[in-house]
DNA sequence: AACAAAAAAAAA
């Protein structure tokens, strides 16, 4: 449906789009004038999809008028592109230009297409915008705050420097033809959406910052849409797209199909906890007292805030989550949930619990419901895979998911996008063996999944929210319109923390309800987190010179409580407990860290039919227990630590699981050796601990491992739960121990101090503690400065916790550098995702990264012969693998199983490091980079007798014994 | 020259 040029006006010759032609077809355009009001008219109906608290945000700015709110949106959406209309970018392509020239356009002498990179159209477009604004009135910072959504409409606004730059290049810009040109277009696309009003009310408007990280995301999305070419089809050049924009985009949403948003019922508000769990989970069973006590503490919020549930695992916090998640929804207009967990195996799991709520929840809403997972191996996620693909409103309700295509989109040539941007990304690409970045992950689910009201996924993707990082803006749209979940809270470490709290802050700012779950924290911990959310919520509007004065921030009651729940809403604090369940006592020694004593202790149980677990703080120690106890009980003893590939990783865990989860395993007389693998979520039990000296909480976690099951029968040797502490240098009674240097490495040798001080009062006083009561006394304890231990420790505490003060300010200082700036803290995003070179080489430990790295690395594990590549033979597939195409399907998921974490050792020094990544570089198979899973992945290759190398290094791997690195 | 576990990484 096009005619040949219907409009008058030069500017009608203004382009946005342009497609290649293949195998020599006409050009294909999209004219400037088309793009912007597509684009326009995208976001009006995106207004109703971004939901209410999204909406509150906004509109708090415009005097808190909803349609005013929208309107400043639609007319951010319909200048976004305008920095197009400039020499600098509308140069980039001959036919095009050609016209215009025809038309009257003139470009500078000297033009070359390469010149477009000095002038950016989202930066040129957010000069143009400032200019206009400040043209007609508007103040400078109202004009900045506004301009900077156009600037920063490709994921990135623009710095001071770049801004600065634009009057240096006023040729790139365009005067004469080229301002008239603008001026005119803007008046139509003003007029065609009628949005003089909006314009208007710039004068008055001054927008947030965290409107102006809503709106951009807003314009990110619509503008995707828009531009998304089956949904608004380009046309040969020459002729003009035809018809209403408004008509377009409706035609273009019905088509796209995005499922409507939940509209939770108010339900939740005051049924039954009983039948709310029954009707959600379908289960028969009655609430428990926590879920009780939660559904309670979330009714009694009054305003978004923040619930923290402590408690076991296993005590029906799941479902107490989703019930006050229901409650928050109904209340506060959220329009899904975002579950994280602390690794994409929970991540998974978790999925197919989500879902049934999912399924269940009911609404106002029709139609099908968007859900996604998001982790790093979601597409290998079968669950995840098997949902519907795509959904129309006239099908039966179902779930329908993003989930991520099979092979990348191939064949169209977009020319105009980002041609004229820098191309490296924020994101520092994986580091590939060449030394480019190749890291080319394209999924058509992955950009998808930030806009599905429900998602499960890794925690990280609620940490990046605060990392300083392309289109971070999607993030903070995706998370405002949801209740976040966050489960193992505890599970994060210094660096991750700072990322919770910053993220928490924006959460607390945008109104978005937060449940955290976790086993006992800290107090110190507690009250941070509960300080990041009221720091968010409570704001200034800019337009406040001064700063309203609020209260003290909401002490949080130090109560030694074990379940509690902990409530903030509308600055206030307020906590329940709930019943502790059935108390366990176990008992506490020290046992001396040799051989001879293990095997003394061990024994008896082995002997009488019990079974003993056996945590080491390191891999080497646990290699070493391993080697020392299989001469004597051989094939009765496991190991199990993280440097064993995937598959075989999984393979552990589900014989753990069989054999000593519930039921009659074949658990008798067997001996398992770990690292803290064992610590996690397994339900696992064994008859008798032996563990290395760790942080009070670690030990009280692993202890949680012993008489687990308390209906089982136990032998006569271990009637009674025992765990023996070890990992201590021999000592006289009363003396500073001497912790294990690696041990030392991971957890720091004060908390360990602190964490033996406790445990020798423990034993001092008869040697029990009881689970859980004793729990939240010992973790307070254990993290606090108190003093702890007799008077001959107190020299060695001081100078340990002094060193402990250092590394931990060093590295929550790195972790900042690339830390997103909290709200209220500028008044526009100028400049906010740009860190200066100076900082970034503060340490040699900043990183972009919401997660500290040690040096370790992945690599793919293989095994290389004559005729090929094929998997380590005791995978039990013989096939060969091809390097020259993407493998199918089920070679991929075999290949990501094969994955193995090689130790930080390899990289401790540069020249070993350049050894390393020169070996693997070797092993880079260019077919394989355009897949999601493969891409950028190290491989390792090893021979017949699994042996390698690595720079200096001989690698082995042996199915029983893991990943062994020798030099 | 020793030292866990865990995750992330495309655009209009
Ligand atoms: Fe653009
Ligand atoms: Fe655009």
């Amino acid at each position: 449906m096009t005619t040949t040029s219907a409009r008058a006006g030069a500017y009608h010759h203004l382009w946005a789009k342009s497609l290649r032609p293949e195998d020599g077809g006409p050009w294909r355009w999209s004219s400037l004038w088309t793009h912007l009001t597509d684009t326009a008219a995208v976001m009006r109906l995106l207004w109703d999809w971004a939901g209410a608290p999204v909406r509150r945000v906004i509109a708090a700015d415009a005097a808190g008028d909803d349609t005013a709110a929208r309107e400043v949106a639609v007319l951010a959406a319909s200048l976004h592109d305008i920095g197009k209309g400039t020499p600098a970018f509308a140069g980039q392509v001959e036919p095009l230009r050609i016209e215009l020239e025809r038309q009257g356009y003139r470009w500078p002498a000297g033009y070359d297409s390469a010149h477009s990179r000095d002038l950016p159209h989202s930066v040129a477009g957010h000069h143009l915008v400032e200019q206009m604004l400040i043209g007609r009135g508007v103040d400078k910072v109202s004009a900045e705050a506004f301009a900077v959504i156009i600037g920063g409409h490709h994921g990135v606004p623009p710095t001071k420097s770049e801004l600065n730059d634009v009057f240096d290049r006023a040729h790139l810009l365009g005067d004469g033809a080229w301002r008239e040109a603008r001026v005119e277009l803007v008046e139509d696309v003003v007029q065609t959406l009628g949005l003089e009003a909006a314009l208007d009310s710039l004068a008055t408007v001054r927008l947030s910052d965290a409107s102006q990280i809503l709106l951009t995301a807003l314009v990110v999305m619509a503008d995707w849409i828009a531009s998304n070419a089956d949904l608004f089809p380009l046309v040969p050049i020459g002729t003009h797209c035809q018809g209403d924009p408004t008509e377009r985009a409706a035609r273009a949403w019905r088509e796209f199909g995005f499922p409507e948003r939940w509209l939770p019922t108010t339900e939740a508000l005051t049924a039954d906890a009983t039948a709310l769990l029954r009707a959600r989970f379908g289960v028969d069973y009655e609430a428990n007292r926590l879920q009780q006590a939660v559904l309670e503490a979330a009714r009694g919020m009054a305003e978004p805030g923040l619930l923290l549930i402590e408690a076991v695992m296993g005590g029906g916090k799941t479902e107490a989550s989703l019930l006050a998640a229901e409650v928050f929804a109904a209340k506060f207009g959220c329009s899904g949930v975002f579950y994280g967990l602390p690794t994409r195996a929970t991540a998974d799991a978790m999925l197919d619990r989500v879902l049934v709520w999912w399924q269940n929840v009911p609404g106002l809403d029709r139609g099908d419901r968007n859900i996604a997972l998001r982790h790093g191996n979601a597409g290998l996620n079968d669950t995840y895979r098997g949902l519907p693909r795509r959904s129309r409103r006239d099908e039966t309700n179902s779930i329908a998911a993003s989930v991520p295509e099979e092979a990348p989109l191939e064949g169209s040539h977009i020319l105009d996008v980002g041609r004229d941007e820098p191309s490296a990304p924020l994101w520092d690409g994986r580091r590939t063996m060449d030394g480019t970045a190749v890291a080319h992950y394209w999924t058509s689910g992955r950009k998808k999944a930030a806009f599905a009201d429900t998602v499960v996924g890794t925690i990280d993707h609620e940490l990046l929210a605060a990392l300083r990082s392309r289109h971070v803006v999607l993030r903070h749209l995706g998370l405002a319109r949801q209740v976040v979940v966050l489960d193992e809270v505890h599970a994060a470490d210094t660096w991750m923390f700072v990322y919770l709290e910053r993220a928490l802050e924006w959460l607390g700012r945008y109104g978005v309800p937060v449940i955290a779950m976790s086993a006992t924290l800290p107090p110190d911990q507690r009250q941070r987190l509960v300080d990041a959310y009221e720091n968010g919520r409570r704001w200034v509007p800019p337009s406040h010179e001064r700063r309203e004065t609020f209260g003290e921030l909401p002490q949080v009651p130090v109560h030694d409580a074990y379940p509690l729940v902990t409530a903030l809403s509308a600055a206030c604090v307020t906590q329940r407990s709930a019943d502790p369940g059935t108390p366990r006592p176990v008992s506490m020694a020290w046992l001396t860290d040799d051989v001879d004593h293990l095997v003394r202790e061990i024994e008896p149980v082995v002997t009488a039919g019990g079974c003993v677990l056996v945590i080491r703080n390191t891999v080497r120690r646990a290699v070493e227990t391993y080697r020392a106890l299989q001469p004597v009980w051989g094939e009765a003893v496991t190991l199990a630590h993280s440097r064993f590939i995937g598959f075989d990783r999984l393979r552990k865990d589900d014989w753990l699981r069989s054999t000593f989860g519930r039921g009659d395993g074949d658990r008798s007389g067997r001996i398992v050796v770990a690292t803290q693998v064992a610590e996690q979520s397994l339900d696992i039990d064994f008859d008798l601990l032996v563990t290395d000296l760790a942080p009070i909480d670690l030990i009280l976690q692993r202890v949680g491992r012993v008489h687990r099951h308390l209906e089982r029968t136990r032998p006569t040797a271990a009637q009674t739960p025992r765990c023996l502490v070890t990992g201590v240098a021999p000592r006289e009674r009363g003396d500073v121990p001497e912790v294990d240097r690696g041990s030392a490495y991971v957890y720091g040798e004060y908390r360990l101090l602190r964490s033996a001080a406790l445990l020798d009062e423990i034993v001092a006083a008869g040697g029990h503690v009881t689970l859980p009561s004793d729990v939240p006394s010992l973790v307070r304890r254990c993290y606090s400065d108190e003093p702890v231990g007799p008077p001959v420790w107190q020299l060695a505490l001081d100078a340990a916790r002094s060193r402990a003060e250092t590394e931990q300010a060093a590295l929550v200082s790195a972790a900042g550098v690339y830390r997103l700036v909290g709200p209220g803290k500028r008044r526009s995003l100028i400049g906010t995702l740009s860190v200066s070179v100076g900082e970034a080489e503060t340490s040699t430990d900043v990183a972009r990264q919401v997660r500290r790295s040690d040096g370790g690395f992945e690599v793919v594990l293989l095994r290389y012969a004559v005729d090929g590549l094929s998997f380590l033979p005791h995978l039990g597939d013989t096939r060969r693998i091809p390097t020259d195409r993407v493998p199918e399907r089920d070679v991929v998921r075999l290949l990501a199983r094969s994955m193995v974490r090689v130790p930080a050792v390899v990289t401790s020094r540069p020249e070993w490091t350049d050894r390393v990544l020169n070996d693997l570089s070797r092993n880079y198979f260019s077919a394989w980079q355009r897949d999601a899973v493969l891409g950028g992945q190290l491989i390792l290759l090893l021979d017949e007798s699994n042996c390698g190398t690595l720079g200096p290094f001989q690698v082995t791997y042996h199915d029983e014994v893991g990943l062994g690195v020798q030099w």
